[in-house]
DNA sequence: TAGGTGATCTTG
DNA sequence: AAGATCACCTAT
């Protein structure tokens, strides 16, 4: 029931947050439309080291300038020019690492999630994929460097997921990034856990 | 498996 | 400054 506070954002250990994401709560609470999910997919992004990151080499521009903030803040981009992409910063200020929310678990709001998917799917393949999480719980960019303490987003303690349901992997899409699209910083719930 | 669609970055 | 690239989704 409470809200996740800053400082379980701000430490310095990206690939061990996006671990810890696995089984809490993202909510939303928009144009008086209230919806959850459970995190069942996250990936890890460190500015410092890793070629996949935006932030990479320090790089700093308009986009990439919410990175650089304390941690606790969405960062919401466009992806192929369709799809928004959601991220909560971590680390501290000036050190630009990020988790991508790449799957939920509708739990409040399903039917106003189903609405704004509007596609008859599953519970669980509702918000499979980052463009369909953004999708289904209404988060674009505006809401680009909000608050994960305020009332419009925010994530709660919800379920505590064992080691052994959770599959740990390269990340997904990142060919680019060269050897450091091999790092396992991808954390998935098992399938089968979710049904 | 290709097409959609737009911001970002560039000898990829 | 045009052109490639890109943390993807859906339908054929």
């Amino acid at each position: 029931m409470s809200k996740i506070p800053p400082s379980f954002y701000q430490r310095d250990d990206v690939v061990q947050i996006a671990r810890e994401l696995i089984g809490t709560k993202l909510h939303t609470h928009l144009n008086g439309v209230a919806t959850s999910g459970i995190i069942t997919e996250t990936e890890a992004y460190d500015g410092r080291t890793d070629r996949a990151s935006h932030a990479y080499g320090g790089r700093r521009t308009k986009r990439t300038e919410v990175m650089y903030q304390s941690g606790g803040l969405a960062y919401v981009y466009l992806c192929y020019g369709i799809h928004e992409m959601f991220n909560i910063v971590t680390n501290r200020e000036g050190l630009a690492d990020a988790v991508l929310i790449r799957a939920v678990l509708p739990e409040m709001g399903i039917e106003d999630i189903r609405a704004r998917r509007k596609r008859n799917l599953p519970d669980h393949q509702l918000c499979e994929g980052p463009g369909t999480v953004t999708k289904g719980l209404a988060i674009d960019r505006t809401l680009d460097g909000a608050d994960l303490n305020g009332n419009s987003i925010w994530l709660e303690h919800g379920l505590c997921i064992p080691d052994k349901h959770i599959v740990v992997g390269p990340r997904v899409g990142i060919d680019y990034a060269g050897e450091d699209a091999k790092l396992p910083w991808r954390f998935k719930v098992n399938t089968d856990f979710l049904r």
